[in-house]
RNA sequence: GCCCCCGUCGUCUAGUGGUCAGGACAGCAGGUUUUCAUCCUGCAGGCAGGGGUUCAAUUCCCCUCGGGGGUACCA
C-alpha cells in the first residue's frame, strides 16, 4: 500500500460538555475502521468555538476514550508528525490558507456586522424570499480598500466566494451519491470576526494537512459537505472519501444531546460498573450489524468484523435496557481474575475492603465475584449483593425474617441440626454440603424446603441469591456454622423482628 | 420556508422482485431451580400511507406523511 492510499482517519470532537453515547458511537466506528484496516487513528480537538469549549470537556473526552479502549495513534498527549492536534494551536496554518484564497480572489473580506446580516435575512423573509441568504454586499468591494480597513484594525470576517451553477456531488460510503447545488449556498463565512476559522474551513485545511483518507463523521455534517467540497476545489486539494454515519437518538427520537435530561455521560456507565467491552459492544450494534445473527462481540471481535459498508443509513434509538442486557452478558463470560481488579473500587466504595485490599480480602472478593458475576448486570450491583461474603454484620431482609425465620417453630432446631451436620463433614464441597444438609433435615424430621430458606436467611440475610449450597460453600464452614447457631439463638431469644 | 438524509415488530436489526419477513432486547406464558437471576420452551408484535412499474412488490420509481439534519461570525 502506497503512502497516499494508506488509511488515515480522525475523530474530531469539539470539547463542550461531557461525552455522551452518540459521540462515542461515531468515534467507535472511526476507530474500528482504522483498526480493521490497519490504518492510523488520529484524534483532533476542534476547539475553535472559544465561547463554548472547556478544558474539563477535553479531559472528560480523553478519559472516556481511554476507558472504552479506543487508543489514538496521533493526537493530544501522544503527539505525532502532523500536529499540533488542537485547532486553537493551528491558527497560522489557517491564516496562510486563507491568505491564499484571498489573493486568488476566491474569498473576500466582509465588514457587515452580525446584526447587519441578520437584518438582511429578516428583510428577505419579510419579502417572502424562500431561502434568505447573505446578499454578497462586500463581494465586489475594492480589494485595496478592504485591505486598508483590515490593517486599520476594523473587525471583519472572511467569506468564500461561492460561484452559482455548480453541481456538488458527495460520494458517500453509506449513502451513495448525494447531490447539492451551489445555488442553494451563499457566500459563507470561513474566518470569524475573532480571527478563528469556522468549522467547515478548519476541517478542510486540517484533513488535508493531516492526510486524512476517509472523513467519517455524524450525518449532521452531510449538509455541510458541499461547502467543504467547494473549499477543497478552491484550494486544489484532493477530496477524501466521505462517510456520514447515522446519529443516535433518544427515546423521544430526538438527537442525543448534552442538554438532554435522559442522556448520561460515558463515564457514568463506568461509574455504574458496566464493563467497557459491553458498552463498546452495545454501541457497535447501534447502526451496524455483522450481517449474521451474532450480537456478542469483544473488542477484538469487533475490530475483526467491522466494515463501513455494513453501517446502516438510518438513525437508531439508544436503549438502556439492551445496554444492561449486553452488560450482564459480558459480566457473565468475563474471567474472574480480570473482573476482580475492576471490582475493587466498587467494594472499597462500599467499605467492604481496604484500598488497596488485604490479601484475605482479595481472596474473599475473588470468591464473591466468581459466585455473583452470572447474576449481576454491573459491578456496582455485584458489590452491593456481596456484603454477606465480606462481612459478618450484614443486614437481614425484614420480610425474609418473618417469612423464613419466624414462621415455623421448628426453625431454630433445624438450623442447629444443620450446623452440627455441616461441622462434621469431612469434605467441604458442594456435594458433601448438600448431602449433609439433606441428611440432617430429612433425618431430623424437618421440612427441607423451609430449612433451606431459613439457612439462606441466616447465612446471607437475603431471600434471593445463588443456590444455597453454593452460598454455604463460598461463605465457608466456620462462618456458616457460626451464623446458623447464632441465628437459632436469636430466634429463641426473641431478638429478631420481621415486618 | 428552502436544501439534504432517513422510514422492517415497542427498541436494535437481518433480508429478498416470488421468504412461513429471520434474530436480539424488552413484554407475556410455561418449564428447570430451595429463592431471585441465569437457562430452556412457547406466545404476542413489523415492512408508515397512496399511487405506479411488473405475472409478482417489503424490495424499484413517484407523491404524501412522519422523523432527523443543514440553512450560524456552533461544531
Amino acid at each position: 500500500m502506497s503512502a497516499s492510499s494508506a488509511v488515515r482517519v480522525r475523530f474530531a470532537p469539539s470539547p463542550t460538555g461531557y461525552w455522551h453515547p452518540g459521540n462515542a458511537r461515531t468515534a467507535l466506528f472511526t476507530w474500528l475502521f482504522a483498526r480493521h484496516t490497519g490504518g492510523t487513528f488520529v484524534l483532533r480537538i476542534e476547539d475553535t468555538d472559544r465561547a463554548r469549549n472547556t478544558p474539563e470537556a477535553t479531559e472528560n473526552l480523553l478519559d472516556s476514550m481511554r476507558w472504552l479502549g479506543m487508543d489514538w495513534d496521533e493526537g493530544p498527549v501522544v503527539g505525532g508528525e502532523y500536529g499540533p492536534y488542537l485547532q486553537s494551536e493551528r491558527l497560522p496554518i489557517y491564516r496562510e490558507a486563507t491568505e491564499r484564497l484571498l489573493e486568488e480572489g476566491k474569498a473576500y473580506y466582509c465588514f457587515a456586522t452580525p446584526e447587519e446580516v441578520e437584518a438582511m435575512r429578516e428583510e428577505q423573509r419579510a419579502r417572502g424570499v424562500a431561502a434568505p441568504k447573505y446578499d454578497g454586499r462586500y463581494r465586489d468591494y475594492p480589494v485595496a480598500e478592504a485591505r486598508r480597513r483590515v490593517e486599520a484594525g476594523e473587525r471583519h470576517v472572511v467569506r468564500f466566494r461561492t460561484e452559482p451553477g455548480q453541481d456538488l456531488i458527495v460520494h458517500d460510503i453509506v449513502r451513495g451519491d448525494v447531490a447539492f447545488r451551489s445555488d442553494d449556498l451563499d457566500d459563507f463565512v470561513i474566518v470569524k470576526g475573532d480571527g478563528f476559522p469556522v468549522y467547515n474551513w478548519a476541517c478542510v485545511v486540517d484533513d488535508t494537512a493531516m492526510r486524512i483518507s476517509h472523513v467519517i463523521r455524524a450525518e449532521e455534517h452531510l449538509s455541510n459537505t458541499p461547502r467543504q467540497i467547494l473549499l477543497y476545489q478552491a484550494m486544489g486539494y484532493d477530496l477524501p472519501r466521505f462517510c456520514h454515519v447515522p446519529v443516535v437518538l433518544n427515546t423521544q427520537r430526538k438527537k442525543l444531546s448534552k442538554r438532554d435530561p435522559g442522556v448520561r455521560s460515558i463515564l457514568s456507565y463506568r461509574d455504574d460498573g458496566i464493563l467497557p467491552s459491553a458498552v463498546m459492544n452495545y454501541l457497535a450494534l447501534l447502526g451496524w450489524s455483522s450481517g449474521t445473527e451474532r450480537e456478542f462481540f469483544t473488542r477484538d471481535d469487533l475490530v475483526e468484523a467491522f466494515t463501513l459498508e455494513r453501517v446502516s443509513p438510518s438513525p437508531s434509538v439508544f436503549d438502556v435496557r439492551k445496554l444492561e442486557s449486553v452488560g450482564a452478558e459480558h459480566l457473565r463470560v468475563a474471567a474472574t481474575d480480570e473482573l476482580l481488579e475492576m471490582s475493587i473500587p466498587f467494594f472499597a466504595a462500599l467499605g467492604l475492603c481496604a484500598d488497596p485490599p488485604t490479601s484475605d480480602q482479595r481472596t474473599a472478593m475473588w470468591s464473591a465475584v466468581d459466585l455473583l458475576k452470572t447474576r449481576a448486570w454491573n459491578l456496582q450491583n455485584l458489590a452491593e449483593s456481596s456484603v454477606y461474603l465480606l462481612r459478618d454484620d450484614f443486614p437481614l431482609d425484614p420480610q425474609g425474617v418473618s417469612k423464613r425465620l419466624l414462621k415455623h417453630e421448628e426453625t431454630p432446631t433445624a438450623l442447629e441440626a444443620v450446623a452440627t451436620a455441616l461441622e462434621a463433614t469431612t469434605e467441604w464441597n458442594l456435594e458433601a454440603i448438600e448431602e449433609a444438609f439433606r441428611t440432617a433435615t430429612e433425618g431430623g424430621g424437618f421440612h427441607t424446603g423451609n430449612a433451606i430458606h431459613a439457612a439462606r436467611m441466616a447465612v446471607t440475610g437475603s431471600q434471593k441469591g445463588p443456590g444455597l449450597f453454593e452460598c454455604l460453600y463460598t461463605v465457608g464452614r466456620e462462618r456458616v456454622v457460626e451464623r446458623l447457631r447464632r441465628t437459632a439463638q436469636r430466634i429463641r431469644a426473641g431478638e429478631l423482628t420481621g415486618e
